[in-house]
DNA sequence: AAATGTTGTGCAATCGGGTTGCAAAGTCAA
DNA sequence: TTGACTTTGCAACCCGATTGCACAACATTT
C-alpha cells in the first residue's frame, strides 16, 4: 500500500484498514475540503455511515479538521502533520461562491480577538466567501 | 401596536403584518441570535414555513442578519438600524459551548484579511466558540 | 486451531433543519 | 365589488447527519 498514507495513519495512531486507506487517499488527492456527501460520490459502493464514522475517527485523532463553511454540510480537510487543532493551528478558510469549493488558507492564521470581559476562548471558525483564483479568470 | 417595531419595519420597507410584528418583537426581546426552530417554540401555533419566510424577508430587507454558528441551524439577529450588511458592517459572533447561545459582538468588526492573489472578498463569517460571561461564573 | 473479545463495516431507519407547492385568506386599489 | 397581488397555513419533501443492530474482520488467549 501507499507509504505516505500508512505513515500518516500510524503517526496519528489510527489502525490502517482498507477503508481508511482509501478515504485518506481521496482526502489527500482532493485539493479543497470535502463533505461527507461529496466523499460518498467518490466511491462506487461505500456505505455512508462507514464513511461518516471514518471521518469522525480521523477528526478525533486529529488527522483531519472540519470547516463549517455554511454550505449546509461540514467539510473536512487533512491537517498538517503536526497540527493538534489547537488555537495556534487554526487557519482561515475560503469558500468560493462560484465553484463552491472550500480552500484551506494554511498560511493565514485566524486573528486573535480580544473578547469582552468574562468570555473565554476555545475555538474559532473563520470563513471568508468570495471568488477564488480559478473563477476570477 | 408597538411604535419601535413598526418604525423598524417601515425603515426597511417591510409591510407590517401582524405576524411580522410578532416575530420582530421576539427577535428584539431575545438578547442572542435565534434559529428558526427556536423561534417556532416561542409561538404556540405559528406555522414553520410562515416563520421561515418571514425571516427570509427580514433578511432580504436587511432587518436581520444570519450567523452560521455551526450548531446545525442558522441563527438570526436584528441588525443595527443603519446596517446594510456590507463588509464594513460585519462583526464577530460568539457561540457559548455551554449554554449554546450565540452573541453578536457588535463592537468587534471582522478583521480584514489579505487574501492570496486572485482571490476576491465578498463576505465573511467569523464565529468564536468558548464560554460566555454568564457560564463562566 | 478453537474460543473469546474487540473493532470495523454495511444496511436500514430515524431525526431535524430547511425548503417548496398549493390553496385559502387577507390586503389594497380601482 | 371586483380583480390583482401578497401573505399565511398545511402538507409534503429534500438532504445531511446520526444511530441501532447484526455480521464480518481482526487480534488475543488458551
Amino acid at each position: 500500500m501507499n507509504k505516505e498514507i500508512d505513515d500518516k495513519l500510524k503517526l496519528k495512531n489510527i489502525k490502517p484498514t482498507a477503508m481508511r486507506q482509501l478515504v485518506l487517499e481521496v482526502l489527500l488527492q482532493h485539493k479543497t475540503a470535502i463533505s461527507l456527501p461529496e466523499l460518498e460520490q467518490k466511491f462506487e459502493k461505500a456505505d455512508k455511515s462507514t464513511l461518516y464514522r471514518t471521518l469522525k475517527t480521523f477528526q478525533e485523532k486529529q488527522l483531519i479538521h472540519a470547516v463549517e463553511d455554511g454550505t449546509g454540510s461540514l467539510r473536512y480537510a487533512v491537517c498538517d502533520d503536526f497540527c493538534t487543532c489547537e488555537p495556534k493551528d487554526l487557519h482561515v478558510h475560503f469558500l468560493c461562491i462560484k465553484c463552491n469549493k472550500t480552500y484551506c488558507l494554511h498560511d493565514i492564521p485566524v486573528p486573535e480577538i480580544e473578547l469582552p470581559e468574562g468570555f473565554t476562548f476555545e475555538n474559532a471558525n473563520f470563513v471568508i466567501k468570495g471568488i477564488c483564483k480559478k473563477c476570477n479568470f
